[in-house]
DNA sequence: CTTGACTCTGGACTATACTCTAAGGTTTAT
DNA sequence: ATAAACCTTAGAGTATAGTCCAGAGTCAAG
């Protein structure tokens, strides 16, 4: 059983988000001491592992949270569910890319559309673009 | 001159938004009646639509600010300051692109390696992959 | 036995962009 | 004249993911 800030050194998070994520109900220390200093045990550890490691790849802690859910009763759920899980986020994550590459394009249009020169912005044509 | 609820109809935003704006030094109506109610002059509808129309493209509040900055002082500035400003918004774009499709094939990765059949998750690749 | 390192709690603060509520005043239409 | 529609302010709440601080208690080493 580690105390917060080794825990915090060896998952390379701070104390205070580790607090954070207990807070928000991701992983909680298996026991206490008499002081009430948080001891996490060795199970404790790898979970903060797989939350950092889901955070890696892009997945929120409330999306962390539901993989913990699928993680701690892997025994009644299918491969299925868990990759049902992935393939949503990876649907949301198309939007999001979809969603930038429009705005990449439209910054784009605009930028190009622009001299760029010395001459003062008064008929910039980015300006007139926004302006309507 | 027109009250917040027209201006809000036209620019298709909401009367609080508006009012948010404002209270970040977005927008300022040109003038108040007696009561104290907004007046928005022709300027200020303009104001507005360009607010609308740089969200549009992807500019955040704090971009849109700088951008009225370069469109309220166009006559001292030149195209190149403006064409400079979309172009680092660009690359800001950019890096986020970049960071979004790294998550995309780590998630791709994932989903790949998974059978997603039937089988309880207790060897699922994917489970197992973020426990490491 | 005291100093320094560590930990505790609760709550404030950051950034982004709103959205909603309460309690009240004003204007417009009937 | 009165009700509906509109407006005002201040402040709280939402979501995301923390970070920082104060004031206090605990623990190990010299």
């Amino acid at each position: 059983m580690i105390r917060i800030g080794k825990l915090a050194h060896q998952s390379q998070v701070s104390r205070d988000t580790l607090r954070f994520y207990e807070k928000h109900g991701l992983i909680t220390p298996s026991a206490r001491t008499d002081a009430g200093y948080r001891l996490y045990a060795e199970s404790d550890i790898k979970r903060v592992g797989f939350i950092v490691s889901a955070k890696k790849v892009g997945f929120t802690l409330n999306e962390i949270q539901q993989l913990l859910q699928l993680e701690v009763t892997k025994d009644i759920k299918s491969c299925q569910d868990v990759k049902e899980f992935v393939d949503h986020k990876i649907q949301l994550v198309n939007e999001q890319l979809t969603e930038t590459r429009r705005i990449k394009k439209s910054l784009e249009t605009l930028s190009e559309a622009c001299c760029g020169g010395d001459e003062p912005a008064t008929q910039c044509t980015i300006l007139d673009t926004l302006n309507r």
